[in-house]
DNA sequence: GGCGATTGCGTTAGATGATAACATCAAATT
DNA sequence: AATTTGATGTTATCATCTAACGCAATCGCC
């Protein structure tokens, strides 16, 4: 067994207290810099998407977005939000997670990095992890074939700590 | 750079010139005796879904098969073609691929093990591996965080080495 | 073989997820 | 101010997937 470099946690999963307000506006704050950083706009819908995404430690659907932003504002369609998703997605802002058609916040805008995602089954929490080890693995196995790797779509479903222990820190995904 | 054990290749890339007919008839002969061994009912419908997914080394879509059932039986709806994919998929002759929204012939039915495959975005062919050693660095980084896993979906898309070398192997992907 | 229980399938309807195409509006550029 | 570009509104539609109900085929048992 080798003592390899471990990966980074990007995203952890939710510590059973703390200010979920932090998280927010963190990330807020973050995503004004990146964006400011790479000349992109993040205009006050994009913001808020983004906002919303963040609102929960787990994946949030789209169409559950579009409800919300249909109370706010009163006019919004699919499209105003799928092109809020986008944008945020291609600024590196939001994952969207393949499995579960839903989208969670990036723990680490900017950083170039593949999305490694660890997803609890119960309570819907989701960790994003850099693992380096994995893609070097995955670029390995590529290579013998010729397979040149441009996108990595990695994600875990399980059951978390908390969970286990019989503590979700999030309700339960109603599925 | 360590000379860890190789995984295996359950299921390749397309080798230029093959009878694909015979892809097809292994596969199935495959599912029969995987079925008979477990006590499942490979029923005609499901047998003729299973047939129709291994018909291309690409993935398919389930409203591509049922385009297909509703030319053959003239009664076809979604459910036809969603319950015969459900079934397929638990007895482990078939697999999901998340990012595609399609599904895929499994190479090795009967074997457990996790789905990981390598999809050329050109040419749209699936190779299906497992590389133990993705697995358990993946475990490992989970154990950390006390996570215990249940389900790997992963997904690296790229480009395929006949591709790259300007000759696929499939028609290009569409869209 | 007959008979009840189970499982598979047909059918209708609708929920959910995503995009195309064009109009309008606001911001940045000249 | 005029022009251009990009963001959003709006309508319509397509694609993916599931719920719910009833009938029919099959299985297991006697």
């Amino acid at each position: 067994m080798s003592t390899a470099k471990q990966g980074n946690v990007l995203r952890s999963f939710t510590p059973e207290r703390h200010d979920h307000r932090h998280c927010v506006s963190t990330a807020l704050s973050k995503a004004d810099a990146a964006c400011t950083a790479s000349g992109r706009r993040l205009t006050p819908l994009r913001r808020r998407v983004l906002e919303l995404v963040w609102g929960s430690h787990t994946p949030v659907k789209a169409y559950d977005l579009l409800a919300i932003l249909g109370k706010e504002r009163h006019q919004a369609a699919p499209p105003t939000v799928y092109r809020a998703l986008d944008f945020l997605q291609e600024a590196g802002l939001v994952h969207r997670i393949a499995s579960m058609n839903a989208f969670v916040g990036c723990g680490e805008p900017g950083v170039g990095h593949a999305g490694q995602f660890l997803i609890c089954a119960q309570c819907g929490t989701v960790a994003e992890l850099d693992e380096p080890g994995l893609s070097k693995t995955i670029a390995a196995s590529a290579e013998r074939l010729g397979f040149a790797v441009v996108r990595e779509t990695i994600e875990i479903e399980g059951i978390c700590a908390a969970c286990r222990r019989g503590k979700p820190r999030a309700a339960p995904a109603t599925k």
